[in-house]
DNA sequence: CGGTCCATTGACATCTTTCAAGGCTTGTGG
DNA sequence: CCACAAGCCTTGAAAGATGTCAATGGACCG
C-alpha cells in the first residue's frame, strides 16, 4: 500500500489535539515527515508503533539513522544536518508532538520535560553506538540476528508456540539500517527460518521456538539482556 | 610506547583538584580507563585532545564507538553496556570528571550542569548518526574522506603550506572506528597521498594543500561544514 | 642502539553487492 | 467473490570490494 504524497511529502496523517500536553499524531506505514524545517523546540514522543529516521544517500540508497519505537524521544538536534532527513512510519504509528518551551508552562513541567529529552537522548545514543559496533564488527548474519533479537525482547512475549514478536521493520528497512541490501537480508533470513531459529507466519510476525537460541545466536545477546532489563523488561523462554 | 597499566588496566594518569568543579586527569596517549564500574553520576568532560571510547569485540577486534574531542561529555549512560568497555586517551589529553549531584551545590549550578550533558548527549548522538550513515552508505575510501574532512575543519587552520591540522587517531585508531582494517585504511591513506589530497610530514600531522577539495572528497562535505558551523567553527580556504 | 609498536604493501580468499527474473501478498475495483 | 495491479520478497550467478595473512620498513623510547 503506497500512501500518497503531498507538496514536499509532509505527513499528513489525522491529529487531535492532547491539550497541554502537545498534538497528538497518528501515521500509516510509509508516511513520512521532513525534518528540515522542523523548530529546534518540537519534541516528538512515540506513543505506539514504530518509525524511522532515515535519509537518502546517494543515486537510490538510503540510510536508517534510527528506529524509534514506543518510549522515544526525537528533537531535530539529535541527528545530523543531512539533506532530505526525514522521519517515517514503519508501521502504524502514533506520535506525540510537543513543543518544549510550551509543554507545562509551570516549572516542573519544564524541569521533567527537559530530563525526559536529555534521558531520551542518551537513550538514543546507546542505541546508535550499539548498532554501530554491530554493524561494524559483526558479520551481516550476527548483525541481523542481533536486530532479530532485540526486536524480539521489545515487543515479544511467550505464547503456546514459542516466543511470538511482530516485526515492524519492512526488508527493505531493515537492509537499509544493517546497512545491508535487501537482496542480502531475504538470504540471511531464509537461512534463520531453514535452521528453524526463527518461524514466521506472516510477513510482519516471527516466533523464535527457543528465545535463548536467537539471543545466543548474537555474540552481543548479554548486552541486548542487560538493555532490556534497564528498560524494566525481562525475556522469559 | 607502551603505557604500563595496572590491575584492571585502569588509567593512573596526573590528576589535580580542579576544585568544586571536580578532578582535573591528565593521560597519555594509550591509557584507558574501565566504564564498567564508573557511577551513573559521573561525567567527564574533554578539555584537550583526543579520546576514544572502545570495546574489544570478539576475538583480537576492537570497535570504537565515539571519538570524543574537546568540549565532548561522556556519561556511563551514554554508551551500550558491553563488556570492557574503556575510555581511551588518543593522544595527550585533559579530562575534567566531575559527579553530576555534587557539581554546582546551588541550585544555578546543577541546572546548568543538566543541561550540559543534555546538550553533550544530542552532540554525540548527532555524531554517531552521522558516522554511521557513513560507514553504512559510503565507500570506504569516502568513509575516509569523510574523517580527514571532520578533523580538519575541527581541528586545522590555514597556514602557508595549506590548511593543517592534527590527526590525533592512530591508523588502528581511525581503522577502529570507521569499521575498515588497519591494512585497508592504510592503502585508502596512500591513495590520498598519492593524489596529493593530503601531505602528511609526520605520522600525526596532515596539510590538504586545498582543503575545499578534501571536503568535496565526501559526499557529506556540506554537512561537514554545517556541523562545523554550528559550533561556530568556519573554514577558510 | 636495540626492542616494540606502528605503518605499508602484495597476493589471495571471502563476503557482500549487483543485476535480473519470477513468485507471493495485499489492496482495489468490477 | 474474483481478477488485476503494484509492491514486496525471494533466489541465482557473476562481479567487485574489502578482509586476511605475511613480510618488510620505519619511528620512537628506553
Amino acid at each position: 500500500m503506497m500512501v500518497p504524497i503531498v507538496g514536499s511529502s509532509e505527513a499528513e496523517g489525522s491529529q487531535d489535539d492532547a491539550g497541554e500536553a502537545g498534538v497528538r499524531l497518528r501515521w500509516r506505514r510509509g508516511q513520512s515527515l521532513l525534518l528540515r524545517d522542523i523548530d529546534d523546540d518540537t519534541v516528538f514522543l512515540v506513543e505506539g508503533g514504530c518509525l524511522t529516521c532515515d535519509a537518502p544517500v546517494a543515486a537510490g540508497r538510503r540510510h536508517v539513522l534510527l528506529v524509534l519505537f514506543p518510549g522515544d524521544v526525537l528533537c531535530r538536534r539529535f541527528v545530523p544536518p543531512l539533506p532530505d532527513l526525514q522521519m517515517t512510519s514503519a508501521a502504524s504509528s502514533v506520535v506525540l508532538r510537543v513543543r518544549r518551551r510550551e509543554s507545562g508552562g509551570g516549572k516542573s513541567g519544564v524541569q521533567s520535560h527537559v530530563l525526559d529529552v536529555a534521558a531520551g537522548a542518551a537513550q538514543l545514543l546507546t542505541r546508535s553506538c550499539f548498532y554501530a559496533t554491530a554493524r561494524g564488527r559483526l558479520s551481516a548474519e550476527e548483525c541481523l540476528a542481533t536486530l532479530l533479537a532485540d526486536m524480539a525482547l521489545r515487543l515479544g512475549r511467550t505464547t503456546p508456540g514459542g516466543y511470538a514478536f511482530d516485526v515492524p521493520l519492512s526488508r527493505r528497512d531493515m537492509a537499509d539500517y544493517l546497512a545491508l541490501n535487501p537482496d542480502s537480508l531475504s538470504r540471511m533470513m531464509s537461512r534463520f527460518k531453514q535452521s528453524h531459529l526463527i518461524v514466521m507466519p506472516t510477513r510482519t510476525r516471527a516466533i523464535a521456538r527457543d528465545i535463548d537460541a536467537l539471543i545466543a545466536a548474537t555474540p552481543f545477546g548479554e548486552t541486548l539482556r542487560d538493555l532490556a532489563a534497564a528498560r524494566g523488561q525481562v525475556a522469559q523462554a
